[in-house]
DNA sequence: CAATTATATAATATATAGGTTATATAACGA
DNA sequence: TCGTTATATAACCTATATATTATATAATTG
């Protein structure tokens, strides 16, 4: 899966989950995303264009405005493989009992 | 949550990713992690560190060996960060109908 | 059509990530 | 105690990320 490279990337930035929630709000234009943020709007685009590029973003045209919103594609694929480790989170704390009762013994 | 941007930026890294999947199946050694892996000692060290910096493994000291294994705590608050994104996503789509019929006749 | 607005791209600078080799430290076993 | 094994850290290099400013493009409005 190479795409969790560049959605867990996308997420990693502050920035950018910052722009995610906003837009968990409504769709937002570039200049509205920029509004809030101390930052220069090529910034911004360019942050977009990453958020896109990892499937988390879609963006329509409308005019010389192109509003964004959230997109499922990336958060289900994140889901996905953060399930594996879940599961074993769960299974080593069932487990759990069972090594501390093997272990304290020794010690 | 400035451990957020630890825990992504842990996970946007597919040798790191490939470690978590390895200690999904159970505690290993550094060496034991270094071996399947084309890369040196110190540089699985390092994503190791990365990684228990993130919350997203725990390390024993048994000797001179330090079994790592899965921790919970970083899984746990990226799936709560992750849950406004699901929540937002799910109510956009209830709401995706009436969208569409309030843009359809503009158009 | 000219001016404005919305956005994207290019050029550039700096910081950080991730790899390597060399070396330090600390426990173990003979 | 000495050599070996397991791991960590330091120094260094290169690639990439992110920000900025300047500029291009494209739709809108007067």
């Amino acid at each position: 899966m190479p795409n969790l490279d560049a959605a867990f990337s996308a997420l990693a930035d502050p920035t950018r989950r910052a722009i995610l929630a906003r837009l968990a709000l409504g769709e937002a234009t570039v200049m509205e995303l920029v509004e809030p943020f101390d930052l220069t709007q090529p910034a911004i685009s360019r942050h977009l264009k990453v958020l896109e590029g990892a499937g988390l973003i879609l963006r329509r045209v409308e005019g010389t405005k192109r509003p964004c919103r959230l997109a499922p594609a990336a958060v289900a694929e994140i889901d996905q493989w953060l399930a594996m480790l879940r599961r074993a989170l769960e299974s080593n704390y069932d487990r759990l009992d069972g090594v501390l009762a093997a272990m304290k013994p020794e010690q």
